[in-house]
DNA sequence: TTAATATTGATGTACGTACCTCAGCGCAAT
DNA sequence: ATTGCGCTGAGGTACGTACATCAATATTAA
């Protein structure tokens, strides 16, 4: 249909040896004929033929994920659509393979990332926190041609890495306009409920919602986030503590990630039904709670979408094809009983 | 990666040339071979490579969607998004082409229908009311080869018709769901607005809504839905009339497709900011009215999905592929300021 | 039995790109 | 003048499938 690399060749008026070199970089072409493909590439509308170009590869992509070895259920929801669609993107030429690092530890981390053989992967996306070791070894690996991406936590390396992420202050937003609306005209308090203030997710959510809230729904009073450190004895003890220091609460804001332990808690608090609750993430807990009208709304980001939105951008890196990272963002997914 | 064509013939027993007979439904094949391919392809798992394929066919798919002549926003959003896909889409080696009918009138519709010519499509998605001539158009083309797909409205043909459409009696329950939340115990009339009554979507939704409303939030009062006939000034008069009619309305439910006029009406009449504000379908009006804080909650249904799941089901049917009906169902999103 | 027909296999070309080798050129340093 | 190196073109093979042709059977009809 296009234009092909023959097309090419004649229009730059080069041979095809030299568009192939220009195209895959393969080096060894003077300047002035580099620029002559690349004008021609402009002029005629050249698009490399992705099926053709993936035929004659023959070798599919290895894309690596660079995942802390800790981490809440969402971290295993991302785990578990990578593994998804290992199977299910075979067709595509991609093979994808999942590394876990200790990301308390910035050392371990980085002899980690260094360990890693750099004929073994053609692009990493990599969640850990950032630490001048992980760093240079993130550095090290990019000098030798494997294409770097910032996964879900942002990476500051050259400034031209590619972010594939969630937004956690606009879920919290969302999250805070939902309470504020369910609330209505309600003065009151509402109780913001973690498992641990730790996480930078948590804080961030945190952050969102509170201004969402301070600034459209001043009469609601946000408590101080309680911490369940993902025990459900502590849970139904502070929560139980914290209702009783605060007999105007209705509404309930669960920020972390497992809703399970604090709703089961409510439930045998009997505080479910008279308080709005809005939770994150959707798994089967939530979406049982939703239809039971236990929960009002949750607040999702696919992890699915967020897997499909890094390999594409790890494809396009290595196929050295411009990103739409416009595409690329993670809705922010309101559910409710009646859209699940 | 996965077997090929070759490794197909050899566990067959047979040679390349009667796979791909089996494969392309050439004929001329005995029964006793063919049964051997196919169990083979299930024995070794084999699965054509579509890149390949594709390269060889060299030959783009010839996509069709029968569309009615006249139709609302939404309408001319999904014939946007077939326009978008059409030059996106290019290199993924389909052409989409829009065939509009008069479906208001059956017989024309049938006509239409069967002047298509069956060898310039391959597949077509065919938005329709259903009619028995139309019903007969179809299956002529569907027995000459032409994969027939319903979109948005089903047809009935013989129980093997895809369907890829919205749901819009989820759509509805899920805006009386929000309605019903966002105003939370106080009493009150609800007002919906819509073009016309004529149109099944409304009606759809409107079934939805009142179901909800009905069930969980019985101190609601629905009222009967306002026509607008799609002109401002009837617009203004009708909802000012109504408004009047039923000063405890605090609730309005736009069921419309076009949300501008209603909106200026209700700005005119300074009835925004007291009531809250339900819309469909994603627009610039409805994004700028919902950062404005005019409007609280807007139910989309991406017409770009739509689209893509639509030619996603043809290409899955002209390449003999089992479709994965159950991911092709459109997602009901909510949207609010915070994530828009 | 013969003729006609249906089935099967063998073989070739094509698609557009990737990747390889090799020969030839010009230019600079030696 | 020779050597070495950087650049260039020419040509080939390969990927997995589609599609065409022709010969060789097997099966059926006459």
């Amino acid at each position: 249909m296009g234009p092909t690399t023959k097309d090419l060749a004649r229009a730059a008026g080069v041979s095809l040896a030299t568009v192939d070199r220009v195209l895959n970089d393969r080096g060894g072409v003077s300047p002035k004929k580099a620029q002559a493909v690349t004008a021609a590439i402009e002029q005629i509308g050249f698009e490399r033929n992705a099926a053709a170009a993936a035929l004659a590869r023959q070798r599919s992509l290895r894309l690596g994920f660079v995942i802390p070895k800790t981490g809440g259920a969402f971290l295993n929801k991302v785990l578990l659509s990578i593994q998804e669609y290992e199977t299910l993107g075979r067709s595509e030429m991609t093979s994808l393979s999942v590394i876990r690092i200790d990301d308390k530890d910035a050392h371990k981390a980085a002899r980690a990332i260094s360990k890693i053989d750099v004929h073994d992967f053609d692009a990493i996306a990599v969640m850990a926190t950032q630490s001048p070791p992980l760093r240079d070894a993130l550095l090290r690996l990019d000098a030798r041609g494997v294409h770097i991406t910032s996964f879900l936590t942002k990476q500051e390396l050259e400034g031209d890495v590619d972010f594939v992420g969630i937004d956690n202050r606009a879920a919290g937003a969302t999250a805070g306009r939902l309470m504020g609306q369910f609330l209505g005209r309600q003065k009151g308090a509402v109780l913001p409920i973690a498992e641990s203030l730790q996480s930078r997710d948590t804080l961030e959510r945190r952050l969102g919602f509170d201004e969402v809230i301070g600034n459209k729904y001043p009469h609601i009073r946000p408590l101080p986030t309680l911490e369940t450190y993902a025990d459900p004895y502590r849970a139904e003890k502070v929560i139980s503590t914290a209702l009783q220091a605060h007999p105007d609460t209705n509404g309930i804001y669960l920020l972390a990630g497992e809703a399970a332990g604090p709703v089961a808690a409510l439930r045998e608090l009997n505080a479910l039904r008279g308080n709005i609750l809005i939770a994150h993430e959707r798994t089967s807990v939530t979406e049982d709670a939703l239809r039971a009208g236990e929960l009002d709304a949750v607040i999702s980001q696919d992890p699915g979408h967020l897997v499909r939105s890094a390999v594409r951008i790890m494809r396009a890196r290595c196929e050295r094809r411009r990103t739409l990272a416009s595409q690329e963002r993670i809705r922010i997914e309101i559910l409710v009983a009646e859209n699940l």
